[in-house]
DNA sequence: TCGTCGGATCGATGGTGGTCAATATAGATG
DNA sequence: CATCTATATTGACCACCATCGATCCGACGA
């Protein structure tokens, strides 16, 4: 739910930025803006075959488990990731196309090439 | 400050992001997490010539005059964007290498290829 | 069936953030 | 100097959030 992919995908240094596709992304940064969650994103993703059970992340952090519980939902409300239960134990990973997007609205219009020159 | 260029720009997907590192960009996004910001900085830097003056950009809102003010210190102060006086007005612009940082740390490691088979 | 373990949910709390009215500052203009 | 305009700062208020202890649920093993 509230992925509204589709036109949200320019980068915002081309056009003003809608206010609908402003909230929805704002939900997803938002996500992004605890460094426990940067660390939980990154942990997740990096670990072998893009994925970890909670118990391989949570010992990481100085942390209550209801802690890390909560930002994992976080995450998972915005779209970020998804979870699934196997077993004793429920793991989670990264939704590429999720990270894709971000990635593509943050892109600047000109994307420091080599050549140095700017505009004129 | 709170700048630290250099060993922070590796995909979040590719490796563990030091705990440090995740403070650092934790406060970038923190800047975009508002969707108020995310279309201030967008407006800002598709308008003419990469830059505006508050004047131009604030009837855009039914914000307060303060208001907006606050939203541009805080994306300043996150390093996204830097402003200048010019005779009675402000004029602000994006910071592009930190939108390119912000950018490539979302990177995906498999940019969603139409194979849909998943690593190996 | 019972106890144990992994993980989620609930409720409370202290801290942070978005918003505004009021005020201050800086430059332009008369 | 007086005054106007454009923007920043201050202080206050309310909502939201990160964190925790306590509790609950689901799966496994004895």
């Amino acid at each position: 739910m509230s992925n509204q992919a589709g036109s949200c995908c320019a980068p915002l240094v081309r056009e003003p930025l809608p206010a609908d596709s402003a909230a929805g992304l704002a939900v997803m940064f938002k996500a992004l803006a605890d460094p426990v969650r940067l660390r939980l994103l990154s942990l997740v993703a990096s670990h072998e075959d893009g994925e970890a059970c909670v118990c391989d992340i949570s010992p990481t952090f100085d942390l209550a488990q209801p802690t890390i519980s909560h930002h994992l939902k976080v995450l998972r409300s915005a779209g970020l990731m998804d979870c699934e239960r196997r077993g004793t134990w429920v793991y989670y990973w990264v939704i590429p196309e999720a990270l894709h997007r971000l990635s593509t609205v943050l892109e600047a219009a000109n994307p420091v090439s080599d050549t140095g020159s700017v505009t004129v």
